[in-house]
DNA sequence: TTCTTAGTACGATATACGCCGTAGTACGCA
DNA sequence: TGCGTACTACGGCGTATATCGTACTAAGAA
């Protein structure tokens, strides 16, 4: 039998909040994830552990776990490992085009930041 | 002699930052202001009061200042009032369609608000 | 069973946020 | 000068956030 406490659980697509998805996104290392996640095949999945952020694995589960309940992210136990994807079909049914514009705009200000770096 | 401390201080256009910019729009009040800004023609202004918020000015006044100094919008006084406009033209260089996408995606998360209620 | 790997739960802390009320300032007008 | 309008500044309050460290659990391998 199943081990209850290890069921995730998401919010149902008609339960993301627009403001909920921004507030995820506005911090780097939440979109540091997403930006990760992002450039996978669609539908692919990881280890929670193959995502570097420069915090501990503490901070990173609460991370994680910001991105799922605003839902961003579906994650599922697979043996000792957390899989962790996008919802892409979720959001861009529910708000078409934004998750596009929010990663463009961020390669476009790291683009930035690396030609000012470079000067 | 103008008055010193009536200056308000904007981000110069390189220094907005996504992350700032999803922060300031994922609370309702200052998506709302947003929302209003950007329905108006554009490069038009209008006084802080002329946006009614369900909270009282002094919180009014706060949100003001973190869309300001997010980048999103731009103030300056205009004799007892202070006007505002959306910087349309520094977020669309900086961050194109994200703008769009996130009224678009607000329009949408409403409509369908709407519509639960309606049965 | 023991060890390792992957991630969680909990408690603590410091900071930020959203909100309010009161008191104050700047400007325009009478 | 005095008054009203529009907005700000400050302090407080309660909650949320980001972070950490330590201790823990689940699954698989030796």
């Amino acid at each position: 039998m199943p081990t209850a406490g290890r069921v995730l659980d998401h919010p149902a697509r008609a339960d993301i909040r627009l403001e909920s998805v921004l507030h995820a996104l506005s911090d780097p290392a939440r979109l540091q994830v997403v930006r990760f996640l992002a450039e996978l095949p669609p539908g692919e999945e990881v280890a929670c552990s193959a995502i570097d952020l420069a915090v501990t694995k503490s901070t990173t589960t609460h991370h994680f776990r910001v991105l799922r309940e605003a839902g961003l992210i579906s994650q599922v136990y697979r043996g000792t490992a957390k899989m962790t994807a996008l919802r892409r079909a979720d959001l861009g049914a529910l708000f078409p085009g934004l998750l596009d514009a929010v990663l463009t705009a961020d390669a476009a200000q790291r683009h930035r930041s690396a030609a000012r770096q470079d000067g």
